[in-house]
DNA sequence: ATAGGGTTAG
């Protein structure tokens, strides 16, 4: 039962022949470079083109050029782009656009072909004069003898042509496509499949989701490798439908899909449980984290790490640090990494517990759990936030004597903190000492900089200079960093008239 | 192939 009628497939079973029509193809001189094919590749083509050049071709010719072109997929289709961009000729016959698609999909270029396709839909039937059945009759046909290869190849361009219609948001058309896919028994790949579970989220069709996944399990239409279904669960993790990916797993898990080289099974569930923390599904994370560790997989410690960082993003820093702890307890295991670490450090800043952050850090050091810069960041953060400035600098000379090299953020981080305690020139001495480093202050370093000269009644204009002189433009945020400096400094009516003149 | 974190805005 079709809701509206979109002539896509409708007689694609109908596999008409049609004779080429003896319309000429002017082809142009290859001067006029085409922007979709990159430098080098052109050149390189260069000399095939020279076959054709300014050659008046009719249809077979065409044909017959293409037959030539098979081992270069990128010559296909700037040739096919040279035929349509000819302003005035005849756009190249369904045979020409068939050649290049099967030499595109030979090639495997599925995006390419996707990108000519969008192309196509953009023209319109009567643009292209042809129909995408049409089309998919042409790519057939050619495969006639070989039943195998024609789905093979058909289940493939329909899939590409699905993309092509999500791509140009035309859902209802990747849907209504999708379903004739199925109909035909051809089988449309992981990304189409992507597209459409989207498309019918996005129609707020849970239902539709449901029982296309209902159908993909089911015994009797269950004839995927399991490629198909890992390449599926990363594209729906990609796109944010993570749940969908979560509820395909567990019966794949149970029929025993995933096991081709037996990591499988714990790659899908380390995406899936990824792709919930990224979209902020933590207590969906954490049952399928709970669901991993039941199937006897032990789970890669970034997972709960990702988990953790979940949980702090939300502010829920008790939260994360009894989620690591308690798994830290039943893992029996040292599983506190540098990204562990610093996200435990960060909850306890974040709480405003800065010297219990740093009791946490010589802890750790102490337990010789490797700590990096980003462990150290924090470290000297709490450091900062105490007052305690000078440690912070002896700490920072430490970690560089570990071998650990300080990024632009831990040398922003201490210029902060100098500036804080009003002591611009050693800020300005680790500007210098970034420079000779070969580290260069960023955006941030300066704000951080010019803000802190400021609200110490220091003259910034040396700043703002050496900002020019570095070609680091000033932002907003630098403006605002100002204004909020003179304020701190009492002086009120600069303030105002930066401010004033900023509007302007 | 699973890959993740820290600095401005007081």
């Amino acid at each position: 039962m079709r809701l509206f009628p979109i002539p896509l497939l409708s007689h694609v079973r109908g596999l008409v022949r049609r004779a080429p029509s003896p319309r000429m193809y002017a082809v142009p001189a290859l001067a006029c470079t085409n922007s979709t094919i990159s430098h080098s590749e052109e050149q390189t083509k260069e000399g095939n083109f020279e076959v054709v050049k300014s050659l008046e071709l009719n249809e077979v010719g065409v044909l017959r050029v293409l037959t030539t072109m098979r081992d270069d997929p990128y010559l296909a289709l700037s040739f096919l782009k040279r035929i349509e961009g000819n302003e005035g000729a005849s756009l190249p016959s369904v045979s020409a656009y068939a050649a290049v698609v099967r030499i595109v999909c030979s090639w495997s270029l599925d995006e390419k072909l996707s990108c000519l396709f969008v192309g196509l839909i953009r023209k319109g039937d009567q643009g292209r004069g042809f129909s995408f059945a049409d089309l998919l009759n042409a790519v057939g046909e050619a495969e006639e003898g070989d039943e195998k290869l024609a789905f093979l190849l058909l289940s493939r361009v329909s899939s590409a042509l699905v993309k092509a219609y999500a791509e140009i948001e035309m859902f209802e058309e990747a849907v209504y496509l999708f379903r004739e896919i199925e109909e035909l028994r051809w089988d449309a790949d992981a990304g189409a499949y992507v597209v459409v579970v989207q498309a019918l989220r996005r129609k707020g069709d849970s239902e539709g989701v449901e029982k296309l996944l209902s159908k993909l399990l089911s015994l009797e239409t269950r004839r995927r490798h399991c490629f198909f279904y890992m390449d599926f669960i990363e594209g729906l993790c990609v796109n944010e439908m993570s749940l969908e990916a979560y509820t395909l797993l567990r019966p794949l898990r149970d029929a025993d899909i995933l096991v081709v080289d037996g990591s499988d099974l714990a790659v899908a569930y380390s995406r899936v449980i990824r792709g919930l923390c990224n979209e902020m599904k933590l207590e969906e994370a954490e049952s399928a984290l709970l669901d991993m560790e039941g199937c006897g997989i032990d789970p890669d410690v970034s997972l709960y790490s990702a988990v953790m960082e979940g949980h702090r993003k939300n502010m829920s820093f008790s939260k994360a640090l009894r989620f690591i702890v308690d798994k830290g307890a039943k893992q029996g295991k040292r599983i506190i990494n540098p990204v562990i670490a610093s996200s435990i450090l960060q909850c306890c800043c974040q709480m405003g517990k800065f010297s219990e952050a740093f009791d946490q850090f010589v802890e750790f050091r102490n337990r010789n759990i490797p700590l990096d810069r980003f462990c150290y960041n924090v470290a000297f953060e709490a450091l900062i936030k105490l007052g305690r400035v000078d440690e912070a600098i002896k700490l920072f000379r430490g970690m560089i004597c570990e071998g650990i090299a300080p990024d632009v953020v831990n040398y922003t981080t201490l210029i902060g903190g100098c500036c804080q305690q009003g002591r611009c020139s050693e800020a300005i001495d680790l500007v210098m000492e970034m420079e000779a480093k070969g580290r260069p202050p960023d955006i941030v370093t300066f704000n951080v900089l010019v803000g802190g000269f400021v609200r110490n009644a220091q003259n910034a204009s040396g700043i703002l200079k050496l900002m020019e002189e570095r070609g680091v433009k000033p932002t907003s945020v630098t403006h605002k960093m100002v204004i909020q400096g003179l304020i701190v400094a009492g002086k009120i009516d600069e303030a105002e008239a930066l401010y004033q003149s900023l509007d302007e």
